[in-house]
DNA sequence: ATTTTTAAAAATATCGATATTTTTATTGAC
DNA sequence: GTCAATAAAAATATCGATATTTTTAAAAAT
């Protein structure tokens, strides 16, 4: 077993109401549960989630650093407002990050790794075999989906490119989510994952960056799609 | 004048005690102030700054998000512990930011940009001229050597790249000034820094980009050997 | 009918106090 | 003398209350 230990990230065990709150904030704001632009109150968090003010606080500091929450001087703070120009640039961000973590990860990964890899793919096609059966557990799929890409790239020895990698998938989440409500799904994703996966274990390093880079493009593309012809109504 | 509006980033008008432990504590963080794996007592920083402890937790609230402080679930935090591996990750992935920053603010840059990359230039060289005839200003080196390397992506109209590499670019600089203390100078690096600045001006992506990668290896390399020779003493 | 002033309401940021948890020190057992 | 259990001290996390600032609403003036 090499494959490397990467710090906990934002998912440690919750031992204070701080990071409850951190957490409970953050889902909220990247399912949309709290929509882009929304000022966020202490007084409705606090109703929200029963919990005290200083904890809200502090995760709002946290989630300033995150970006996914606008920190304003002496008025408040609100969820981070979404655009196309924006989603373009973590797109394009994204695809530079994942490349060379994947890049990093199929040189580095060992028999754990490609384990991982095959058993985070499997449970991925399953349920999207079930959704494309018209069952919808679309949150199930998120979950999977993410764990999935975190498989590929944990073999990456590099904690930095680890964190930043993370951080801009979850904004890129965001616009995923954002973006589903309203569009149809044309591409079959399952078909790049697949591609993907198969790249990986080959270890061909290109070819896996070739694919990870149109996967996201692709991804990027349906949310801008989405975004400016949607953003009228709804 | 096209030069783009980038946001402000954690340097806006301090409008809050919380803003301002902020900066407080990140400037005492990066420079050294606060040494490596300290334990950050609430009661001790209210005493060292001055301010009450709900503001001070906010700050090293937002600062665990930046990478700077480790929150501890109950038993407080520390800042975030250096070492050579983190050096060399930091190294590796500010080399990559910086260098995809550079390519898009040289294709992208104005008149604006020209000018105000002559002048970070010349601000800097004027310094590092007095400081090669023993005149000692460190701090205002550090300054200018910075606004330098933000004047040259200045032009880079992606803000996500902009601040991952303005996060590493803080990162790269903790190690260099820990590692100043004890070390000689060795290379040139107004040197560098010209040839750097050369090759922007001249709109030579390619050379700006593999003079950036030197300058950030020849750093990381100096800070690498300085923490593995000086690390038992000290 | 705007705009400006003034007053009321709401929301934020901060403080001081307290309950909990962790760390340190002490005692007692083997 | 080392280890475990216990007690004291320290430090953290959280709450409730308050002072400040911003926002909203109402009144007055041009």
């Amino acid at each position: 077993m090499t494959t490397i230990m990467v710090d906990p990230g934002p998912e440690a065990p919750e031992r204070t109401i701080a990071e409850r709150a951190y957490r409970l904030l953050r889902d909220d704001i990247i399912s949309g549960d709290l929509a882009p632009g929304l000022k966020l109150k202490i007084e409705m968090l606090r109703q929200r989630y029963g919990l005290g003010a200083a904890p809200i606080r502090e995760a709002l500091a946290r989630l300033s650093s995150d970006h996914l929450v606008r920190l304003e001087g002496q008025r408040g703070c609100e969820v981070v407002p979404m655009s196309v120009a924006d989603a373009r640039d973590v797109g394009h961000v994204r695809k530079m990050l994942e490349a060379e973590a994947l890049r990093i990860s199929i040189a580095n990964g060992d028999d754990a790794w490609e384990a991982d890899v095959i058993a985070a793919f499997h449970r991925l096609e399953s349920i999207e075999r079930k959704i494309n059966q018209g069952i919808d557990d679309l949150a199930e799929w998120e979950r999977r989906n993410k764990q999935f890409h975190v498989a590929l790239v944990a073999a990456c020895d590099s904690p930095w490119l680890f964190r930043l990698r993370r951080q801009v998938f979850d904004q890129h989440e965001r616009y995923r989510r954002l973006s589903r409500v309203r569009t149809v799904r044309t591409r079959d994703i399952s078909l790049e994952h697949r591609a993907l996966f198969e790249a990986a274990l080959d270890r061909d390093i290109e070819k896996a960056v070739t694919v990870i880079g149109a996967h996201i493009q692709g991804t990027t593309d349906a949310v801008s799609n989405a975004l400016s012809t949607g953003s009228k109504h709804s």
